[in-house]
Parts: C-alpha cells; sequence; structure tokens
DNA sequence: ATGCATGCAAACTCTTTGCAAACGC
DNA sequence: GCGTTTGCAAAGAGTTTGCATGCAT
C-alpha cells in the first residue's frame, strides 16, 4: 500500500520533529494506523500488537495516540457506538462511514469535500484544525441481516 | 424561538407515539434540547435543570438522551475535546463548528449538505439514520487570546 | 550518560445499571 | 391501580496518571 507508506513516513518524521523518541513501540502503532483501513480503537492497536510486543502496554497506545493526535498527524474520530474512540490515520478531509449495527468504520471514496472544507473555513473564521465528516447507518451487509431477520418466514 | 418549539413538539410527539410518558423531567430536557444552540453535555442539562427540579438525577438525564437518541429525535454529536457527550436538538445535516479551546460547539448557517448527504446516500448503499460534520479548530474569539498570550511584549 | 518512554497498577471520570419509591396514564 | 420512571448509590468501562525500570539518542 503505497499510501499507507507515505502516512508512516509522516507520523514519523512528525514525531522526530517535535523532539519524540522513535522506539519501537510507537513506530508500531503508527504502522497500523498508517496502513490499516479499519479506524482502529486503542484497544484494537494493542491487541494487534500484542503478539510483537507481549509486554505493550495498553497506557503506552493511549499515550503515543494523544501526541499524534496533538500534533494532527491522526484524527480521533470519536465514538461509532461502541463507545470507544476510533483513529484515523488518514488527516485529510474524506468521508466516514459508521455502522450502528456491527460498529465497523469505512471509508467513503470519490467523495470530494475540499470545496466544502474552504467553504467552512471561509464562513466561519476559525482556523481549522481538523474535521469529521462522519455519516451513521446501517451498512449493506447489515441491512440484509436485518432483513432477514425480521421476516425469517419468507 | 420558533424553529426551536417545533422541535420540542417534534420530541414530545415521539416520545408519546413509541409510549414513553412525558414526565416533566423528559419535557424539560427536551426543552433544552430543543431550544438551546449550545449543544449541551448531559452534565450541562442537568446543571441547567436543578433549579427547577432540585432532585433530578443525572441518570435520568442520561436515559432520556438515550431514548431521544434511539428514537432519532436528537443527534450524539461526540466529544468536543473535554471527553464528554455533546447533544445536538437538530437532527437535520448540518455543519458543528468546535472550538479545541474553549470547547463551545455551534453551528455554521449557510452552508448546504443536503446534497452532500443525498450523494453519500446514494454511493455508500447505507440506510443512512444520521451524519455528524464536526469540523475542529480555534474559534476567533480563542484565537485572539492565543495571539495576544504568544506576544505579549507588543 | 542523560533523560524521555515504557509498563504496571491505581485513580479518575463519564456513563450505565439495579432497585425501591413515586407518579403518569 | 398498573406499570413505567425517577432518584439514589454502586458498579462498569474507557482513559489517564504516577512512578520505578529500561532504552533511544
Amino acid at each position: 500500500m503505497r499510501r499507507g507508506r507515505e502516512r508512516l513516513e509522516a507520523m514519523l518524521e512528525g514525531l522526530r520533529a517535535s523532539g519524540l523518541r522513535l522506539t519501537p513501540q510507537r513506530v508500531a502503532i503508527c504502522e497500523v494506523l498508517a496502513t490499516s483501513r479499519s479506524h482502529p480503537t486503542a484497544y484494537e492497536i494493542h491487541r494487534r500488537l500484542r503478539r510483537q510486543f507481549p509486554t505493550m502496554s495498553l497506557a503506552t497506545v493511549y499515550k503515543t495516540l494523544d501526541a499524534l493526535v496533538r500534533l494532527g498527524l491522526v484524527s480521533a474520530l470519536g465514538d461509532a457506538g461502541d463507545g470507544m474512540v476510533h483513529y484515523d490515520g488518514d488527516t485529510e478531509p474524506h468521508i466516514n462511514l459508521v455502522c450502528l449495527s456491527c460498529h465497523r468504520v469505512q471509508d467513503l471514496e470519490g467523495v470530494a469535500v475540499r470545496a466544502l472544507h474552504r467553504t467552512v473555513a471561509a464562513r466561519s473564521g476559525y482556523a481549522l484544525k481538523g474535521a469529521r465528516l462522519v455519516y451513521y447507518g446501517l451498512c449493506p451487509e447489515c441491512q440484509r441481516k436485518a432483513q432477514t431477520a425480521a421476516s425469517p418466514e419468507a
């Protein structure tokens, strides 16, 4: 994944530039965020890295995420109906889709929102740092499941 | 506020229609949500109603908010950098502005997002239930404060 | 060699739940 | 009057913090 590699470099460079150390744990966390399309939670990142770092603490994940968000290298998407904060390694404005049934989060490609971003910046007077464009609903798969469950006799 | 009155009626009707009782506490919570522009948290709603209902419990606020959100009568905006969930009595798709410094949330009027909503619905295949269009940054006021603090010698 | 980062565990905060008393319908 | 809702308190869950040890620079 080419795009992920670029993002990873940007994160590592950002950490380095702000004087933070590139520990193996931090690099691994950045890798997960840069290459994953799943918009993981802190807990999911921790779970995915436990094989590689059996002693890694959840606190380390949280501390690293906190640093990355503060540096603007990662976006905090907020919760997806599951009470946990999901993170997105892609800080370009784009649309996220949250399924209220399976709590999955995915990107919606091909819908441009740069123009919207510029409009908001111009009209709001805010110094924009980021955006969360999240649409909620039922993903196609969960729609099918809901339909099947609702009419099992059919 | 004309708009608020309509929203209030819609909430009360929605509660009634789903068989929930219109207790004074619930009506008051709906009033706060329908008429406020501040996108309050559960805690803020509770604080604002303590004069009127000295014994009102935070749990009641949470339970009522939960019902309203589940019925689609209120939107949960997620946190605004303060770790608390903010609620919005306006469920029409619109843009929220969050100030990362003072944690205020306001609406951005005059930017149409209906077309975006339709596009997302069409391209995603999701059965959309709602949206959170949140832009983060520093509000004009906090920008001034930051500038003053940064160059106090000027 | 220096001092920041990790990992553990305890603390914190927001939110949810259980249950008896109160109240809307 | 019946069954839901409230309010209290305690539990629950995610996240944060403090501190000694370990490691990146």
